[in-house]
RNA sequence: GGUCCCUUCGUCUAUCGGUUAGGACAGCUGGUUUUCAUCCUGCAAAGGGGGGUUCGAUUCCCCCAGGGACCGCCA
């Protein structure tokens, strides 16, 4: 049996769709788990719609969640020629036949199969009507020549065998009548030129995989495996599409979701290995198949790409975690300068036990990444006469002190508290507002520990004076 | 409407005829805790309905219902 080569056929007309990405994934997860090849097809003959930049984007995105095909991506456009030719050969070898309905002609019939509450299908007027009865003001389009009789089985890799009524596949359109080819014309062509082994695609392409069947059978080439997996639907059950929003990877990258994790809940997304849910890339690569991949459809779930993503902020280590976050920061954030470095990733180990996202850590480590801290005016109102003594009974305590530790403060905190007849918070509370604007954030020693003793006297000094 | 597909906790799923139907996320308890969290206990939660086959069906078959996809000279 010849090695393994699966694809992934975007067209370039818009983001990349979290749906193409998990397709994306199952091809190039099945290619290596069989040690085969991933490809890339750019499906760009949509001329009105195909943007460069979406190519551009597309192989980014793959690239941002781990994938990279192998070979010099397949320009669809380019290979027009090879088309035309193989809708030739149709005709000639009788599968494929001109068809000069006029498009008035076709309206018409599809207005009346309408009223009657019948599906379209074309009539075949012009399978076998000889070109002498052409009219002479049409340009034909081309037809491909289906069969009529029996039945046809698509052996389906995922859905078993899928059997269907042969008539009930009309004499669809390979050439337009501008003589370009159409999708089922071109990807089939494109598949067989490729020697593609194995298509695996979304549900949405069942239809199409019987079109193309019979052009296979038509031109005597051998046919590759199908395999249709379920699609990804929204929580209200419907097919995902571009304009649902938290569609595209752009939506999950830029709230803070890092590639690992997105990975993973895309690939336990309808497939599943036993009781498994973390996979390393290495291991999604040895553990992938097709047995796995369910039957029916799944609903994208927010709270579970949230979890996962916090299951990986928790478990890769601080270096990683950070060069994410930097990354992240620069894209969507302020960018952070390199002298904070050293003071984020010692933070990250007290950052990250409260954070989903990156977007959270970055929020939770703001005081650290900003030089000036922004008060909400609410906020400030905190810091009234009595905090002001506090913090500033605090500031001249601390001043002795060599190390900031939680061992060094701790004392201090707790006679402030004695001091004040208050509780912990109310010592804390005031301390964190103005260390950092705002109630929310890390443990107060944290926060004092990681901005440094210079820092936070300065910042308290700020807080008293104004 | 036609064709095809699907149907286990709210969600993702395990089970390949015999299980107290398991796990994960979310939810809800309780505990730890300096805010918010984290962490740790525990709880609740499922085989759409009806027929078969079988000693025994979530699992195999049929019917129904519900949901979905497709039905472009888009891909």
């Amino acid at each position: 049996m010849s090695k393994v080569a699966t694809r992934f056929a975007p067209s370039p007309t818009g983001a990349l769709h979290i749906g193409g990405v998990r397709t994306a994934l199952f091809n190039w997860l099945y290619s290596k788990n069989q040690k085969g090849t991933f490809h890339l097809r750019i499906e760009d003959t949509d001329k009105e719609r195909s943007k460069d930049e979406y190519k551009l984007q597309i192989i980014k995105s793959l690239k941002w969640i781990g994938i990279e095909h192998d070979g010099d991506e397949y320009i669809q456009s380019t290979k027009i020629n090879d088309h035309i030719k193989v809708a030739n050969e149709l005709i000639r070898n009788g599968n494929a036949y001109k068809c000069y309905c006029s498009n008035e002609e076709i309206e018409e019939q599809k207005k009346r199969a309408k009223q009657k509450k019948l599906p379209y299908v074309y009539n075949r007027k012009w399978r076998d009507l000889p070109e002498s009865d052409a009219p002479d003001n049409i340009k034909p389009v081309i037809r491909f020549k289906s069969k009529i009789e029996g039945s046809s089985t698509l052996k389906d890799l995922v859905q078993g065998d899928i059997e269907i009524e042969n008539n009930t596949i009309e004499d669809f359109i390979i050439l337009r009548n501008d003589g370009t080819p159409t999708y089922n014309l071109s990807a089939t062509v494109d598949d067989h030129l490729m020697n593609m082994t194995h298509i695996i695609r979304g549900d949405d392409h069942k239809i199409n995989t019987f079109k193309q069947m019979q052009i296979y059978v038509a031109m005597k080439w051998t046919l590759p495996s199908f395999a249709h997996i379920p699609l990804i639907h929204t929580i209200k059950g419907k097919k995902l599409s571009k304009r649902d929003n938290a569609s595209t990877l752009d939506d999950y990258s830029k709230i803070g979701i890092m590639p690992n994790a997105l990975r993973n809940y895309l690939l336990r997304l309808g497939w599943s290995y036993k009781d498994k849910e973390i996979f390393t890339l290495e291991e999604s690569i040895e553990h992938f198949n097709l047995e796995g991949i369910g039957k029916s459809p799944s609903k994208l779930d927010m709270s579970r790409i949230l979890s996962m993503n916090e299951h990986y902020i928790k478990t890769i280590n601080e270096n990683e975690l950070y060069i994410q976050l930097v990354q992240y920061c620069e894209l969507f954030k302020e960018k952070i300068e390199a002298d904070k470095e050293e003071k984020i990733k010692h933070s990250l180990i007290f950052l990250k036990n409260k954070a989903k996202t990156l977007e959270d850590i970055y929020n939770n480590a703001k005081y650290i990444v900003l030089s000036k801290v922004d008060f909400d005016k609410n906020d400030l109102n905190l810091i009234d006469a009595k905090a002001k003594t506090i913090i500033s009974e605090f500031k001249n305590n601390i001043k002795i002190l060599k190390v900031l530790n939680k061992e060094t403060l701790e004392p201090i905190i707790n006679n402030l508290i004695k001091a004040h007849k208050t509780n912990f918070k109310g010592i804390g509370q005031p301390l964190r507002v103005a260390l950092t604007g705002s109630k929310f954030g890390p443990g107060i020693y944290d926060i004092i520990i990681s901005l440094g003793k210079e820092e936070v006297e300065k910042r308290l000094s700020d807080k008293v004076l104004a």
